[in-house]
DNA sequence: TATCGCTTTGATCTGATACG
DNA sequence: CGTATCAGATCAAAGCGATA
């Protein structure tokens, strides 16, 4: 199933930098190396599922993740993509909770482990660490109440408009500086902005023939980033 | 070539708001 | 109040491309 990853180590690792882990010294880092456990996923698989218990927090290495919560109605809703330096699952584990989302690989992705006791461990020692995690805490309830706003306000274009900058933001673009360095499915960008697929689908089909976006096959291009943003009717 | 998963499209339904 | 309108969801069916 799944490739231990036993070469990497940390202390040379480009996503580390981009974590909260960029403010190790090097005694700890090495301590990080040692107790770590890499692995691959592949696409689809998941990293960890919603309702269950967590025993340590996960740093994206290389790869594409999703995050999402199922719904009563069986619907996804997305509620975070991560990228490599991101951590995962660390509010269930603070919170000593169950995991309230679920983290599947959208690419093939390469995943680090670190358990509990250690990241625990940091968090006491290292104030750096502390406050990076508190960082990314105050950062992630932004995002939430945020999306909670957008969900209960925005009409579905501005929210499909917006979803469409969100991948942008965390994924960025390939070099020709327009097109979305990711790919996902009608159904999963439905899910990130919250409707249904057939309705994301029409709407992507608007903003192409307003000449917003442009497709070629699943990939998106970004033609006209102004006016992509004032669909989004971005009040900040 | 048969099949599967994803995408697209049209038709219809529903709930919220506006308006006479 | 009743009802007209609109945004968006849901349902059904067809299209389409990759892959076994």
């Amino acid at each position: 199933m799944n490739k231990a990853n036993p070469h990497l180590d940390c202390q040379f690792c480009e996503a580390r930098f981009k974590s909260v882990f960029c403010d190790l010294n090097k005694e700890e880092v090495t301590e990080l190396s040692t107790h770590k456990a890499c692995t691959i996923y592949k696409k689809g698989q998941d990293i960890f599922k919603q309702d269950s218990y967590p025993h340590g927090i996960y740093c994206i290495n290389a790869g594409k993740v999703k995050l999402f919560q199922l719904a009563e109605n069986g619907r996804e809703q997305i509620v975070r993509l991560a990228k490599p330096g991101d951590l995962l699952g660390y509010r269930a584990i603070l919170g000593g909770e169950k995991y309230t989302s679920t983290a599947e690989a959208i690419v093939e992705t390469s995943v680090c482990f670190i358990p509990k006791n250690l990241f625990f461990k940091f968090v006491e020692t290292n104030n750096a660490i502390t406050l990076q995690v508190m960082k990314l805490l105050s950062n992630d309830l932004k995002n939430a109440e945020h999306k909670i706003t957008d969900l209960a306000q925005k009409p579905v274009k501005e929210r499909m408009a917006e979803a469409i900058l969100f991948m942008k933001e965390v994924y960025g673009f390939e070099n020709d500086n327009a097109t979305l360095n990711v790919v996902l499915t009608r159904e999963e960008i439905a899910n990130i902005a919250g409707t249904a697929t057939e309705t994301a689908i029409r709407i992507l089909a608007d903003l192409k023939n307003d000449g917003v976006l442009e497709f070629t096959g699943k990939k998106i291009k970004i033609s006209k980033m102004n006016k992509l943003v004032h669909v989004a009717n971005i009040l900040d």
